[in-house]
DNA sequence: TATTTGTATTATGGATAATAATACAAATAA
DNA sequence: TTATTTGTATTATTATCCATAATACAAATA
């Protein structure tokens, strides 16, 4: 489990440790079963405080995106089992990325292609 | 101006009328040389501090979208001159926001297919 | 039995968000 | 000229969130 925290982010810990283990999620370098570190552990290896490993895992717990097991610690679940997947607040967000977008002067087909690539990009 | 503006969501009120300005100039419903309500007017009309909107002003203004002119208050500016349309936060965010919808069992398709919907929502 | 696990609790310091109350120079309208 | 409105700056206050710190506990493991 390699983490790249920016401690100068105004992005919270916590959110950014979630984000990263999606990611790694999405992009298969998680697997269902895969073992996720301890809270010690993690919260050592990028020196910070156990709770604030602790509060991103409760995150990810409540998402289903992991089991947390006492026996078998922190895993990945057997995701995609989601029964919304792109809910009103996935939209609000894409849609002000594309915004902000043509706002600078992007053309329809400029945006097109560059969210094309970044599709194939988490696609493997 | 019509801004609808969610007392109860974790956004920060001036980044809330801040994204409504952007979505509204991408979708042209302002267009440059548009006047925005006074400081003090938009603050009566949605209920909040004058500051508050201020703040929002501010950061509209610091991106460029907008120009603020003590004689002709302030206005959508002529924008689309951004030297970098896509920078590292933007594909920070979009590459988030597609991992998580394969995180919850979206195909490729799927997400290409929503993703060029809402594109074409944007550009009306 | 001793250790490690996730988790809960309480306290503290720091940063941010928002409000409130003013104040001021510049521009406009009377 | 005078009065008003504009964006903006300042200071203080309250509330919330983030992160740390120091423990503590039951459950599971070695």
């Amino acid at each position: 489990m390699i983490l790249r925290i920016d401690m100068a982010s105004d992005t919270p810990i916590y959110q950014q440790i979630r984000n990263q283990v999606v990611l790694a999620v999405a992009k298969g370098i998680l697997k269902p079963g895969d073992a996720l570190p301890t809270v010690r552990q993690l919260a050592q290896d990028i020196g910070v405080n156990p709770m604030t490993v602790n509060k991103a895992y409760a995150l990810l717990k409540d998402e289903g995106l992991i089991i947390i097991d006492r026996r078998h610690g922190a895993q990945i679940s057997d995701y995609g089992k989601g029964d919304i997947v792109f809910n009103r607040d996935f939209d609000n967000r894409l849609e002000l990325l594309i915004s902000e977008a043509r706002m600078r002067g992007a053309t329809k087909q400029e945006v097109t292609e560059h969210l094309l690539n970044l599709i194939d990009l988490v696609f493997e």
